[in-house]
This record gives C-alpha cells, sequence and structure tokens, in this order.
DNA sequence: TATACGGCCTTGTATATACAAGTTGGTCAC
DNA sequence: GTGACCAACTTGTATATACAAGGCCGTATA
C-alpha cells in the first residue's frame, strides 16, 4: 500500500528529484500502521534503487535512471517500441520443471522446487533477436504467466513484467580509449572487450564496480549452462 | 554473530548441503537474541544465496556454488591463483569523489555523497588482464581501503573483499548450438553472442533468467559509461 | 562575529509480543 | 488398513516500544 502510494508519486512527477519523502513516523500515521512496517516499505524501495536514505537527515527520491542504463533491468519490448519497430515474440517452451541447484539457489529456493521454465524468442521486425530462458518462482509469478502455465495455451506472452527492478550486468563492444588501450596493452579500437557492471550487496560492504576484459584473455570458465 | 556461527558450520563442513539450520526460536535462545533479530541474520544469509527457507518446513543450506559460476562474484586474483599463474596489480588511481547520479543511486546513496573511486589493473603474469573501475560506499568500505584513501599510499590493494557475495550478470563467447542457432536464424559458430544472466527481485515477482543477443544486431544504447 | 551547546528531527537497531500460514507426524475413529 | 483430524512445529507478517546515532538549526555565550 505504501509502496504503490509512492511509486504512484514519482511515476507522475508529484515527487520529483531528490524530493524529501514522508518520514518513517509520518507515513505510519498516515496509513495507520506501526513505524516499523513503513520503515520496511521504505527499505524495500530503497533496494529497488527507488529512494535513497541517509541517517539524520531523510529519505529522498532518488535519481532517476535514464534509458540504457546499465543498472535497469531493460525491457527489450519497450526498446524495440520506442525505435518504431514491430516487436513480437515465439514461445518455443512453456514447462514446470523442478529447480537444478543453481536456478533454485537464485530464486532463493530449495534445491528441486517446482519452477516455471519458459524459452521465448523475441524478435525486432520479424528479425530474432534475443533468446531468453526463464526460471520464476511460481510463489512470485504474474497471474497471466501462471495462465499460461496451467492452461499450456500460450497465446498472450508479456515481456513487461510489471515495474521491472533488479540488478544486472552487461556487456558491449566498444571501441577503446586510448588511456584503457594503454593500461591494457591492446591495440585501440582492435579488441572485442568484455565489459561487467556489478553491485555487490554484503553486511561488510558495498560497492559498484566496472569491469573490462580483453575478450582474448579472458574466458569464463563455466558454459552455456545456468 | 549469528551470521559468522553459520558461516563457519558451512564453511567447515559441519553442515552439508540440504542440513536443516536451526530453527529461528533455536538461535534465538542459543545467541540470547530477540527471535526478529536472529531472523534478519537468517534472511540476510538467505539474501546471498547460502541458506534457502520455506514456511512451515524450516530454514537448510544451501546448494553451494561451484566455480565459474555466473551468480557468484568472481574473485580474478583466486583465479590467477588457482591456475598457478602469478597474480600483480597497478593501482592507477585513488580519488575520493562525489558520486554522479547512477553511482549513488547502485549503493543506495543521495545524490552527491563522497564515495571512493578506485582505478586498478589486474595482471596474470605480468599480462594486464582485467581493468578495474570501482565506486566504493565509504561507510562501508573494509579497512586497508580506508588506509588507502586516507594516507594515499595504496601499496597493499587486495582484490579479495571478504567472503564476496551479489549478484553479477556475465558475457561470454560461445559456440552455437543447433537449436539456439536455429531460433535466431544464425549460422552455427559464427556469430559472437551476448549472454546474460540476469535474477529480478521484486515484491511482486522474482525470476532468474538468461537472455542471448546475436552480437551483431543487438547493441546497447549506453557508451562507456556509469 | 564566532563558537559551542542543546533540542528536535531523522534513520538505524534491537526487543518482546501476537497471530497468520504452511508442513509434518501422530492419534483416533471407522 | 485408511482416512480425517489435530497438535506441534516451522517461517511470514505486523505491532508497539525503546534507545542509539547522526544531521540540522536556533540560541546562548564568549
Amino acid at each position: 500500500m505504501i509502496k504503490r502510494y509512492i511509486r504512484a508519486q514519482i511515476d507522475n512527477y508529484l515527487w520529483p528529484t531528490n524530493f524529501q519523502v514522508p518520514s518513517e513516523n509520518q507515513l505510519a500515521q498516515k496509513f495507520a500502521v506501526s513505524r516499523m512496517t513503513a520503515r520496511r516499505a521504505l527499505s524495500e524501495l530503497t533496494d529497488e534503487g527507488l529512494l535513497a536514505r541517509t541517517q539524520g537527515r531523510g529519505t529522498f527520491v532518488a535519481e532517476p535512471v535514464t534509458a540504457g542504463s546499465l543498472l535497469e533491468v531493460r525491457n527489450i519490448a519497450d526498446e524495440i517500441s520506442a525505435e518504431g519497430h514491430s516487436y513480437s515474440n515465439r514461445i518455443l517452451q512453456l514447462a514446470q520443471i523442478s529447480a537444478s541447484a543453481k536456478v533454485s539457489r537464485a530464486l532463493g529456493l530449495i534445491d528441486g522446487a517446482a519452477v516455471y521454465y519458459s524459452v521465448v524468442v523475441h524478435l525486432d521486425n520479424a528479425l530474432p533477436i534475443q533468446w531468453e530462458e526463464r526460471y520464476t518462482n511460481p510463489a512470485l509469478a504474474p497471474k497471466y504467466l501462471e495462465q499460461n502455465f496451467s492452461t499450456q495455451t500460450p497465446n498472450a506472452y508479456l515481456s513487461r513484467v510489471a515495474p521491472l527492478t533488479g540488478v544486472e550486468t552487461t556487456v558491449e563492444a566498444i571501441s577503446v580509449g586510448i588511456d584503457l588501450a594503454q593500461a591494457l596493452e591492446i591495440e585501440p579500437g582492435s579488441a572485442c572487450l568484455q565489459i561487467w557492471r556489478r553491485t555487490i550487496s554484503h553486511s561488510d560492504t558495498a560497492s559498484f564496480a566496472r569491469l573490462v576484459h580483453p575478450g582474448n584473455r579472458y574466458r569464463l570458465g563455466a558454459q552455456l549452462e545456468f
């Protein structure tokens, strides 16, 4: 409830960037809940990157992430539409399977828990542009997705998954600048670099890093598997 | 305290995979804290992927992530040492700067907050293999790092950052399998694919996905910037 | 004018308590 | 034997309360 309220205020531009959000006590009183409940709502929105808080000062609306940001989970359907192209998709597979160790760990489930597994190809002007394999926690799955899995009639696969939040690191091929090329001892503009963006959250430390690899010198050990 | 205890039990193989961790009430009694405090410790370890919990059943030790996993935050120094190579690094820059919008958002700080900024090149047998730009929340910085920034004598840059946890998505160049190549309409073994691994956490949904792009058809809009 | 202090606000942390929701396993009646 | 039911556990959620820690600002004092 509180989260939806705050989201609406921000989405409707009523609370601009750096706007000071009502304090925990004020929100608690306004919504007739305890301060700890209001606090948890603010904390979750902070974890999502919507708010930022400082002890002693208050809670503020965080800087919005611009399109193409590497922290934002990108919605390919929106991006394709935004460029004026036609978006479509092909559902290759829908199944309810028991999660492997890595998947269950990623979703916070115990090993072997039942999860939704889907394989979808996204098309940009009828040209395949993205292959998506997704494992979804059934307890947290959107309703339309649940219907798809129960009826096995995947007519309406939606790429959009509500307000998308999460942490994502990405890769891109860039032309190398001088300083970076010197540091890595490579020819400017030659190598295909791997760039990772990483957010570490831990009770003992928190950092946000960018890592660049010369593609020909570094290779992940894992092959195409989760 | 509780977290350290559980970590130790798991690290020393006293609690194997799928071992049922003591319940919240038992931990609270053992450490003479309230149940909510014990619960918070368990929740944080669950968020880190160390534990998995199910309502009504209990809390269990999660499947360990193998080396090279794409969810584990990789420590390049360990990987180089593990291969028998010599690891070293060059510190190019150490500074305390005010965070940009994206950085502050990633770290949960307000815009313009002071953060540590470091640029380090990691070397494998004296050959540069990784360029690292890192923004660190000062309030959560390790002590050795804090000393580096205060004294400006960066003699001991440690690549290791305590037990590394976090979410990371990675990229790799792979040879394309038949089914994936058919789906994307590309020649097997030809294209350099971009592979993203993504964990979405949100109060309304949670999923773990793998996304594969043909490198020549998809390009991130953002250039080399945070 | 400049500084120090204190009051008042904020977020951060911990506690005790209560009940809801889900799983497990035993007991009892049939 | 089999099914229904219940008690005893687990985690999930919410509340009220208390105090610590840090920022802000006005006031008193030198």
